[in-house]
DNA sequence: CTGCCGAAGGCGAACGTTCGCCTAACCGGT
DNA sequence: ACCGGTTAGGCGAACGTTCGCCTTCGGCAG
């Protein structure tokens, strides 16, 4: 078999230098070596097809200049932005990225990264707050910055503000004029539902408005069982004028249990939903939401993980601002 | 600063034998040492958290572990899919996942990929369609395996058999009975559009049924400008009943210029999409699409990849079927 | 002529592994 | 006592870099 790769050897060898100087050159330490020398070794680097080896590279500097994503299944749509968006950002940083997926309770993933010397992590994996093992390892000496609330805390954060957008679906169902309110939430275990959740309460309450428990449905982020409890919901509590669906996608269920059940939006029942996914636009009839800014949330994130590893003070937590985005699925109640 | 981690020799000292001794154990390399040492060289191990230099490995094996996943904005819900799909595949053969993103006309990324001498590349990039120079660089030596058309192929591919789509999509609306029928699609420069428009045109021919070009509408495969040239199709040609809209993103797009202008979805026009998204079975109307197995792509992708890794024999394209999934959005024209 | 200096580039060492071969010690058989 | 064969483990080399120090050489001032 020929090899794959030319090194910096062969490199000097063809300029006739050592493979020390040609290393020097090909690293732009210039003003070393006369220029004629330099152009020779640039020409043999180009002709062979000359690439550096990274693991050569980071095993002598003692620095992969890469990181690590610990992430869930991120097919999820939402998910997958917050990786796309941090991925760019650590690549335009000159730091490759590792990917790996999380799975039940192991720390294979996270061990598999530390094998690799990546410089940092980056969680993006709601799984993580089931997962007690895991927090240990990231406050270990290895920097990390997760989306996710971690068990045990000490973990810098960065993520949107999960209670304000609880605030703004409350003040905007408030303002219309609705009283029976519900929401449709993610599992109650964890932080983001607790937070929006108790940020829509204590909205509510304010204004004198209850959110009795019967009205808080937990369900599992996706349409189909958003649309069931949703059935579940007004089976018992028909008098319900509005819902606040704590992300997009069940929200199309909701809308959609709705429809089944000839319930006109918003004439009869206001829906306010949660992400601002592409489609909500789309929706029928198209989603009030509360805009969750992914792409700024996966870039902070990675920003913050980079100056964490140069060794910068970062602060513990950056929440991003979200922003309510009114369209044609709310309105007073009849 | 201390050390982040320890090394083999580090270990061997504590177990009081060479640290190639130490490595022969921890490789499972059994046999050669007693058990006693053994056991003091894993306690070791075990005692100071000895994570191997996956790095280190890697330069003498020649041999990474590591492959590549070329990929564009892969936020696109269904690109995602494919990612982790072959991510997890990767993964769960012992391989590292290193993902580069595209950036316009330059073989950045594949250089970067090339730096970290991954044993193979997978491309999940429809941006490569116009990148010339990337065929070059994926027919070199290093295995590849693409789920797009690469210029000039010669890229073993795996993918759905989009052929079969257009033909899937045809055969349900002429027996429901259409004969006036459009197709919304993507860029026409795309492979997979090219390959969807013959079918569905061809099946339809057969049958008697032309597809004049006035009614193929080329668009960016997002929902808002589905919606737009579905208002300048209906404009133009009210007569049209069916549209055939080449993924379900510009089919809620169509489904919502269809509801914008009071034409009922299936009573007077039907609607297919394709892709079959989690929220296709939440449009208004539940959407009748094509299916297509992003899972299975991505897993058999990197299957493939792996085995050329290996130095199998692979095949030069693998076709997975697509499957019609009728719900609610087709039914007989008025 | 001596001494010094700067420019140009060579060179050894180290990073943390794996691999194959080598050696020392011990065993039993003759 | 000598031999041959195991068994347990040591050891040198190599992978492709970077880094810092060293050498060589020419030139120029004193």
């Amino acid at each position: 078999m020929v090899p794959l790769y030319v090194s910096l050897k062969d490199v000097a060898e063809r300029a006739g230098v050592s493979f020390q100087t040609a290393s020097k050159v090909l690293n732009g330490n210039s003003g070393v070596v006369s220029a004629q020398t330099r152009e020779r070794i640039l020409e043999a680097a180009r002709h062979l097809g000359y690439v550096p080896n990274a693991l050569a590279r980071g095993l002598v500097r003692r620095d992969s200049l890469t990181v690590g994503i610990l992430a869930d299944d991120f097919s999820d749509a939402s998910l997958s932005r917050f990786v796309v968006a941090a991925q760019r950002t650590i690549e335009s940083q000159g730091h490759a990225a590792l990917v790996a997926t999380t799975t039940q309770g192991s720390d294979g993933p996270l061990r598999r990264l530390q094998e690799y010397r990546v410089n940092g992590v980056l969680v993006i994996a709601p799984s993580v707050e089931e997962d007690e093992s895991v927090g240990e390892y990231l406050r270990g000496p290895i920097p990390a910055v997760t989306l996710n609330h971690i068990p045990g805390g000490g973990v810098p954060a960065v993520g949107s503000d999960h209670r304000r957008t609880g605030v703004l679906a409350a003040e905007h169902l408030l303002e219309l004029g609705h009283r029976a309110i519900a929401t449709v939430t993610g599992p109650t275990a964890r932080r983001v539902v607790v937070s929006r959740t108790s940020g829509f309460r204590e909205t509510l309450h304010a204004a004198d408005v209850e959110l009795p428990d019967r009205r808080v449905c937990a369900t599992d982020w996706d349409a189909r069982s958003a649309a069931a409890v949703t059935h579940e919901l007004l089976d018992a509590d028909p008098h319900v004028t509005a819902i606040f669906a704590h992300n997009d996608t069940m929200a199309f269920g909701v809308l959609a249990a709705l429809r089944a059940r000839g319930v006109p939006v918003p004439q009869r029942c206001s829906v306010v939903g949660c992400d601002d996914l592409p489609l909500a636009d789309f929706a029928a009839p198209p989603l009030t939401t509360v805009r969750v800014p992914f792409e700024e949330t996966g870039a902070r994130a990675a920003e913050l993980l980079l100056a964490r590893i140069r060794g910068e003070d970062t602060p513990p937590r950056d929440l991003l601002p979200v922003q309510l985005v009114v369209r044609s699925s709310t309105a007073p109640p009849p």
